[in-house]
DNA sequence: GTCTATAAACAGATAGAC
DNA sequence: GTCTATCTGTTTATAGAC
């Protein structure tokens, strides 16, 4: 949209960015209808009529959330991705598959402000809107096809057959619950939050879950 | 609320059970703030006075969607929850384990209308509310515990302990997730519907992992 | 660019006829 | 019990002053 330079922002961009994350925050929150664009401008402490200004209505501005995080989640990937294209063996790949899951509890699990992406993301899963088809080829496809590719080193398993992305999809879903069904998890286990401590825990019983697969497949089947 | 006695619905109990059903689909489908009563009583082909007159008001209703998913699953699980209480061999309790997974996949991804259900679940979840409540006492947390129950059959290792409920959230996560990310797993696997046949493959999948993570306890470990 | 005032549509709740 | 009409508040979007 504006210029790519966002060496020293103008006030426009300050205004355009804290309505950014607001409305991330709380379209993550409390969704695109139970949000009203009052709040939005308060929580940015901005007026009401720079929205329609900026992204010319609500809708612009939930789209400008999708593409935000596209681009921040591609800032931060993208000099992995190229570390991750070097095909290794398969032990190497194995560890890089376990890196990954520990990257996505630590991106998808972990409260900070980043928890705020990950409830964006989760709620245009369940309510589908243009926004969607942003994050789903920006971020959803090309993470899901580089944790197949990987699979495939690991494994040898051809990483685009049904099965191997199906089971790419166990993976992250057995970790990403953890953020979906935070408020369940917090009672069952006496949590009163998600933190390091409980993170690495997580992480742990994922990190075994794997092993298990990814050794039933080296020593044992056919 | 009313009479437990449903042998012959009077018209009441029809509205009743009409606007309980819509609110249902119309609460999971656009959330709370995103229904309006307006939609809901036409979707139930009832006035908008009725949705006051019967529940008091919006919520109300909302938390009467709530009670009917508690008392409609508690109908259909409590003959298995008797049968489950019988202790049984290593081998029976991972056979149940298995069972159990494919029940969940039948319940949460499976599309019918019971899919109505499991978007309300998940609705609920990201967005608490009162509904939580009893949504988690009266389905979510019988239901953990008693898986955990059976791995503990299954495994020797002890029901309540801390990684044993985290294992548990990570294997009903591999599965929950293809509801959630329903949208992206359609896209990404080039399907239009999760029918029978989808259902099967993912049950395939996930009883796979289950069975990996169960043979490396019986053999491999310390 | 920012901010205020206002317009037009829509929300949930209610009163009262039937 | 059902249904209609209406009240009160809030929503987004816009027009225009600064």
């Amino acid at each position: 949209m504006s210029q790519a330079a966002e060496k020293f922002p103008s006030p426009a961009e300050q205004t355009r960015a804290a309505l950014v994350r607001a409305g991330l925050r709380l379209f993550g929150r409390k969704g695109f209808e139970g949000t009203s664009t009052r709040e939005i401008a308060a929580l940015a402490k901005a007026n009401i009529g720079s929205i329609a200004y900026h992204f010319g209505g609500k809708e612009g501005l939930h789209l400008a959330c999708a593409d935000f995080i596209v681009e921040t989640i591609r800032s931060i990937a993208n000099p992995e991705l190229a570390q991750a294209a070097a095909a290794t063996g398969p032990n190497d790949a194995a560890e890089r598959l376990k890196q990954s899951m520990e990257r996505i509890v630590g991106f998808f699990v972990v409260s900070p402000d980043v928890g705020d992406f990950a409830q964006f993301v989760l709620r245009e899963l369940s309510v589908p809107s243009p926004a969607l088809d942003r994050l789903y080829t920006g971020v959803f496809e090309p993470t899901h096809r580089q944790l197949c590719t990987i699979w495939e080193q690991a494994t040898g398993e051809p990483a685009e057959s049904e099965v191997t992305k199906i089971r790419i999809f166990t993976l992250i879903g057995q970790v990403v619950y953890f953020r979906i069904a935070r408020e369940a998890v917090f009672r069952r286990m006496g949590w009163t939050e998600i933190g390091p401590a409980q993170a690495t825990l997580i992480a742990s019983v994922a990190s075994g879950n794997l092993s298990s697969i990814l050794a039933s497949r080296k020593g044992g089947k056919s």
